[in-house]
DNA sequence: CGGACGTTGGAGAGCGCTCTCCAAGCATGC
DNA sequence: GCATGCTTGGAGAGCGCTCTCCAACGTCCG
């Protein structure tokens, strides 16, 4: 690389002072319009970039953010933890919401993951290095201490659901029982009335909220006993969940599937038991992620607008870097309704 | 945040100058024993980190890279490019092969789109300033011109796939030929006589070469004609290709389709058409990715070792950033098939 | 026992930038 | 005509770190 113009270059070119340089890029107090053109044309003609480190190092900001992936940790050799996050389209989702939001203000988020407690260490100590102002934090397991742990090292973040134990720390969530409703009141709509659910891992509250917020409305409609069947979220577990439902419950005729992976799943085996989507069964999924698309019939399913939310969470984030004693703020979004193929 | 103890703080505290306790931080000289002991104790009792600016500002290395995704730029506002790239698991199998490999050396990507001439001037801009000593780039369109502005910047870099016109830069590749070979030989090996083939757009390298790939291959087996449907990659146009095919040509026994992502989409048109797979007709995809377990049947496929390329991508440029005056190297691996239900 | 040499720690000069002073220049009001 | 206040540019002090010198202190051999 060669040697790269600094700010003494540009001022020696333009005939001013490094000050008034500096005031020039950074648009702050007023410059003389003459000298603006005359320090602009030469920044241009000397190619000149302002040097990140110098900057932050004296302005103690780095301007640009971390995206942690905090998890469980069940990770080996051959399926380590990062690629099974890659796999769930829901990190995508994510990740694209955090980008579409940073893009315009021309800052990239920088990729973090944490699954051990000492990864959980290192990243805390790469984000008090000064690497990035603040982070974004989504975590794949109900009780992840990295919250905790970036609280207490007072560095700004923003999480993605509510955490299980109230810590103050801001967070943007979706109405999962809204959602769980929408979803019963439409089987119920289309004439179903022998209904089960395939939950999601349980010590997740979004998964309890689905199940419960799910039931509540069933009861509400006169249904009190709705058969559940557990799954994990991930698309085999779907699979196997209406394996189960199918062998001891043959004869519903509506399910409501707590994400669509795991309803992509599912789907298949009511085929090969015979059952037609949506005309003998009805599936209903949650998420409206890729998942809905991909799967055929199309999923009828909830939306659960997380490009949306995390760019919310990325709003909330700026705004505190800019702001640190800010107060805690949670976001609650509202999921709808989306009427496809299969039911 | 509260003021973070410096270097300064911690030579007092351990009653030596900065230069020593900053020697015994980066393993520099030999420093007593004894005298090392009492730095680290105060630098556990001060809670001291590096200020990572401060550091680079001297070093002129940020000890960070960037991940450059880098494309065609058909953006609509409700379709941004970045959730195009997301929702493709072929990213998603970089990204983790990337932080695989980095994750261990304590460094994490940043993230970068760049799919119009204005972004591609940040991202390079981005990278002069100094935020990363050099990128991993992943183009989704064939003549990205990100690549050529890259060595004309002289950054160090590392493109997934050999680029359309011989660049001077370093490439990490498949042996996408050899791959469709395998699909061709498998596919004779298993009695099919009529079969057709889904192909990627062709303006594409890595299509291109599985295509003319598997049409020599079926040549030599004597079966010059190969019936042929253009997709582009995604589910759905897998899916109309698939009807083409049957359309045209409803008597065929097998078909490859140069991605597993266009199988997942073609399967379930089989099915309608009636056609058991793989009894009616046998079905090999490409990639290996999580389309093909998500399929059902069970892909049979061409593996496509995404994740050991992009480590060794990193690899690469992690030595290019050590050394720049490195030779340009490309590295090529080879595929291999992995027989599932599908054929 | 003195000089050559190896080892170890400290002093201090920056890296490139921002930002606080300060001074100069000028308009304004009494 | 002079004090006052405002605008505008420059000087220079760091931000926290690395790394080159250099000095101090042994050690060893002739």
């Amino acid at each position: 690389m060669p040697a790269s113009p600094t700010l003494e270059d540009v001022a020696r070119a333009a005939g001013v002072s490094r000050a008034t340089v500096s005031r020039v890029i950074n648009g702050i107090r007023n410059v003389d319009p003459a000298i603006q053109e005359t320090v602009r044309q030469a920044i241009a003609a000397t190619g000149y970039v302002p040097n990140r480190a110098a900057r932050s190092l004296v302005t103690r900001r780095t301007g640009s953010i971390a995206l942690v992936v905090s998890g469980a940790g069940e990770e080996s050799e051959e399926n380590p933890f990062h690629s099974q996050v890659f796999a769930d389209p829901f990190f995508g989702r994510v990740a694209s919401g955090v980008v579409g939001f940073l893009r315009p203000r021309g800052i990239h988020p920088t990729l973090m993951f944490a699954e051990t407690d000492e990864t959980r260490a290192q990243a805390i100590a790469y984000l008090r290095q000064g690497n990035a102002d603040g982070a974004i934090l989504v975590s794949t397991e109900a009780r992840d201490p990295l919250p905790r742990l970036m609280v207490e090292a007072s560095l700004p973040a923003v999480l993605f659901a509510r955490p299980p134990e109230p810590i103050p720390i801001s967070y943007v969530d979706l109405a999962h029982r809204t959602g769980a409703k929408l979803a019963a009141d439409h089987l119920i709509a289309r004439g179903r009335r022998r209904v089960a659910t395939i939950a999601g891992p349980l010590d997740v509250p979004a998964a309890q909220d689905r199940l419960s917020g799910f039931r509540d409305a069933m009861a509400a409609h006169g249904h009190p006993y709705i058969p559940c069947a557990e799954g994990d979220f991930t698309l085999a577990s779907g699979e196997a969940a209406m394996e189960r439902l199918m062998a001891e419950h043959p004869g519903i005729d509506g399910v409501f599937i707590a994400n669509d992976l795991m309803a992509q799943g599912a789907l298949p085996v009511l085929r090969n038991h015979g059952r037609r989507v949506p005309e003998d069964v009805a599936v209903v999924g949650f998420d409206d992620s890729s998942a809905a698309t991909a799967s055929r019939p199309l999923l009828t399913t909830i939306r659960h607008p997380v490009e949306d939310m995390a760019a919310e969470m990325t709003r909330l984030l700026l705004a505190y870097v800019d702001d640190p004693d800010r107060a805690v703020t949670s976001v609650i979004f509202e999921p709808s309704l989306v009427v496809r193929d299969s039911a």
